[in-house]
DNA sequence: GATTAGCACTCAGCAAGCCAGAGTGCCAGG
DNA sequence: CCTGGCACTCTGGCTTGCTGAGTGCTAATC
């Protein structure tokens, strides 16, 4: 069984990369590893692992390191690691005492980057459509007015609207008493009805359009546009593998989140139980020398955590710690 | 003068220290700056200043660099520095239309960390407090609620709490009807009393005491303990002057935020216009490399902007952002 | 056909030695 | 108090030579 044991090579020269951080040669594996032949064999085997793209040499006569699609043979051939019980432990007591939504986040995505010893992200978790529950409008000012808007899955957004001309306080108050009544208890297509008719009606305040827009976005579901992210020190230790001038274009792409966004959509789209991007398979030059980790959550298994480190990471490991909070989360979210 | 001169060649070094970060030599700067006299003469101003701990050689005859004394008597020496008609209007244009108050923290923080290109901090600002406009309880599951507090000043807080035994929908009902009513148009002492009177009352649900302490914690005034940032990609940029594994530690204090509290309201209370910290000056070890420019902001002057950078940053120009950044954010703040 | 042993070859990394240039401290004279 | 001059020091860059790890290939062996 020659190409099997060739995966075994190729799996050795993984491990080893990544644990030494440096190019592995034939002898070496023939003594450490138990793979029962001469290094000479090894050395033919890794001409051909060579040739197919899976392993290179960073020099002439050096020993050899993993290419990304080497990691990547590697990760599909993965069975999943069992996670240690200790950090199984460690996700059930971190999170379960988490107080709200954005708890749950924060703490999920330090207990993340903790385990895994990488840059930990999550996305915000997808939003059921919800119903009305109360709506607050808050003076701000002679021209702006704040809305809140509380709905009955215990989500409150706000945002400020500009008031045009003067209010006088008894058309104000009436606003706020009308469209609590209106809204109250409704949501989706019949909501957004009733507002528009409201704010239709003669001698109504010119604002009442506004308003309305920002109640029905605010109980419409969907996913909040949104990751946050914990471990961003963890690139830069020492050990990452990763030069200075490589990490700095990485934590523009976490700060701007807008590329990380589009690649969690991109992984999502896979449907896949963990999904792993290697080096290059990011399709982003920022984030070119390393990978990342997601899995699903939530509704729909809509929305993602994930972690990210150099391309030479402990993919097992991490891929274990990635899915377990996929899953711890899921089950608190979904509640 | 022979005082004033050795000013001017501190003066001299830090600026081309800073600009270059190279070690500066006297001939080097006989040549380039126009102080009057030959080279033999800085070479024993230099001395002097050596012997004051101003300046330091990174070993024998290299040329000097400033020590964290240096750059502190620079920095107490300095002028403050007029700011670029473009970046003024940038602050104006970039913070006129934020939308709430997470928005103007954002955008700050955000047009900060370009303006000065270090990595730009922004304590939450303090709070007046206010009174209670509106309390909503939302159940999530069997055993928590929401509690949402929307106050005079249009802040939004929210927190769970644990209902322990079950609760009839007409006592839940009935504890939204009456804390409301309680609680509406007050704050401070009065609002506290009133809720504690309502919580003991008899026949009162087990977790209305819960209830009211999240009421009134919502509604005190004071600072709220976080700080944001943005730009941390500016520690690593090629030329930051900080080595890969210092910046390791200062990201872990950006995200710990204890330490950078702590610091800030340190410098908060010295109560300067603009006040600096310089490397070892912060008195933490893994910002001993670093120094933070902050400047109070906000009612009472009680929370504080500020930008971070390797000691060797251009003092005089951050000052100035940092201060433009901060008069603005007041008078957005104060209205 | 697969495996092994042996051998010649390559090359990074390190140490040593050398040189040039920048910078210094000091001294004597203006 | 300033300046010119001089001897001295030290880094950084360069070359050189060596060692050891690792390779590819070929011929012999299982």
């Amino acid at each position: 069984m020659t190409e099997e044991r060739r995966r075994a090579v190729l799996h050795a020269i993984v491990e080893g990369y990544v644990a030494t951080h440096e190019p592995v040669g034939s002898k070496a594996l023939a003594e450490t590893r138990a793979l029962g032949v001469s290094s000479a064999t090894i050395r033919n085997d890794m001409a051909i692992l060579e040739e197919e793209g899976l392993i290179a040499q960073p020099y002439t006569s050096a020993g050899r390191i993993p290419t990304d699609k080497g990691y990547r043979s590697f990760v599909d051939q993965l069975a999943a690691a069992a996670l240690p019980e200790a950090h199984r432990r460690a996700i059930g007591t971190f999170l379960s005492d988490a107080v709200d939504l954005n708890d749950v986040v924060e703490r999920s995505v330090r207990l993340l980057s903790q385990l895994t010893r990488q840059v930990a992200v999550v996305q915000y978790p997808s939003l059921r459509e919800s119903a009305v529950r109360r709506v607050e409008l808050v003076r701000m000012g002679a021209e702006h007015a704040l809305v809140v808007v509380v709905s009955s899955d215990a989500r409150v957004e706000q945002q400020s609207v500009a008031l045009g001309e003067a209010t006088s306080d008894e058309d104000f108050e009436r606003a706020v008493r009308e469209v609590n009544a209106t809204a109250h208890g409704l949501g989706g297509a019949r909501l957004e009805a009733a507002l528009t008719l409201w704010a239709q009606a003669p001698d109504q305040v010119p604002w009442a359009g506004a308003v309305a827009d920002v109640v029905v976005a605010a109980t419409r579901g969907g996913t909040v546009e949104r990751v946050v992210f914990a471990g961003a020190s963890n690139l830069a230790r020492a050990g990452s593998g990763l030069e200075a001038d490589t990490i700095a274009p990485v934590l523009d792409a976490l700060e701007e989140q807008v590329v990380l966004l589009r690649l969690l959509h991109e992984m999502a789209a896979e449907g896949d139980d963990v999904s792993v991007r290697i080096g290059a398979e990011t399709h982003y030059e920022a984030l070119s020398r390393t990978s990342i980790v997601a899995a699903a959550y939530g509704r729909d298994a809509s929305s993602l955590v994930g972690a990210l480190g150099p391309t030479r990471m402990d993919y097992p490991g991490t891929m274990g710690a990635v899915r377990a909070v996929a899953r711890y989360l899921s089950k608190v979210v979904e509640l």
